[in-house]
DNA sequence: CACCATGTTCCTTG
DNA sequence: CCAAGGAACATGGT
């Protein structure tokens, strides 16, 4: 599922239900999906507890497990195709479910189809990422700091956790084309306006996708996987907001929404990216002037 | 069959 | 030694 705004809304969906509830049986179906730990090992560190908070670290869901005075760590990152949801405690487990921690006539499953995702009792890898986008610490002088000792495109250095928490594929491009950044300027070669704006749309887009993501109804479960809604399962209604709101990413071949040129597809860092050749040319930010269209008419 | 996919980590290259 | 690029990981959809 997964970039930040994905994990964040997930985050507060659990936290809601959540709250206090104590944990039971705990069922390990995939003991690759314990990063960590033990089927035994991972049982014993869950005995006895209640869900004290769910909050989100990155790409990383938190939950706080509470027993007596004691609190424990229970961290999960979803990869690419993680889940986690609640169910009715009679619900049948599908084949890619890893692991179900029981609730009494729920439970909470954690579901992954590529297994890239998983479960861990350490909380050392939070360590390693860098702030979060979307509080005071992301300013305009670290993220200068960041990019100012790297030749790598700035496509590339947004997936880099460490420089911000969060960023993922989708939202890397998104921020870049609001930003009319090239994605493939080195992330030293950004001037100070350059990192002004970027810092911003990062956090107008991570922002926007919470707020659209909690403002429509969201299954959160396992369903059909066909749906381009692989974040939170199926949306009740309104699919055509869903695919409205990101304006390159998966758009290859399709008009800018802003000036109607075709958005083209490269790959950096290993990764597809999605940009407009002319929003995004260098200087293309200048008095904000609308190129003049030159792809096919578009509208309704 | 070929290519693509929301992510992270490890290995190789220059 | 280091940064950057690529492969690997695993599974499925188109």
């Amino acid at each position: 599922m997964p970039e930040l705004p994905e994990v964040e809304v997930l985050a507060r969906h659990l936290a809601l239900r959540l709250a206090a509830k104590p944990l039971r049986n705990v069922r390990v179906l995939d003991r690759r999906a314990l990063w960590d730990s033990t089927p035994r090992t991972f049982k014993a560190a869950l005995r006895n507890r209640r869900f004290q908070q769910v909050q989100r670290r990155g790409k990383y869901l938190c939950f706080t497990l509470k027993r007596r005075r004691q609190t424990a760590l229970l961290i999960a990152h979803l990869g690419m195709t993680g889940r986690v949801f609640l169910a009715d405690a009679s619900a049948p487990t599908s084949r890619h479910t890893r692991v179900v921690i029981g609730l009494g006539t729920e439970k909470l499953v954690f579901e992954d189809v590529r297994r890239f995702g998983g479960l861990s009792l350490d909380s050392s890898v939070l360590d390693r990422l860098g702030p979060e986008p979307l509080e005071p610490g992301f300013t305009v002088g670290w993220l200068g700091l960041a990019l100012a000792n790297s030749r790598q495109s700035i496509k590339a250095k947004l997936l880099d956790q460490s420089v911000a928490a969060g960023i993922g594929n989708i939202y890397a491009s998104e921020a870049l084309f609001l930003a009319r950044i090239d994605p493939r300027t080195p992330s030293n070669q950004l001037d100070r306006s350059a990192i002004k704006r970027l810092r911003s749309t990062i956090r107008r887009v991570l922002a926007q996708a919470i707020r659209f993501g909690s403002s429509i109804p969201l299954s959160f479960s396992s369903n059909t996987s066909s749906n381009k809604l692989f974040y939170y399962g199926q949306p009740r209604g309104d699919l055509a907001r869903y695919e409205e709101r990101l304006r390159v990413y998966d758009r290859e071949g399709e008009h800018c929404r802003r000036c109607g040129t075709d958005i083209q597809r490269m790959v950096l860092g290993g990764r597809s990216t999605f940009f407009c050749p002319v929003c995004q040319r260098p200087h293309s930010s200048d008095h904000g002037k609308v190129p003049v269209p030159i792809g096919p008419a578009h509208g309704p």
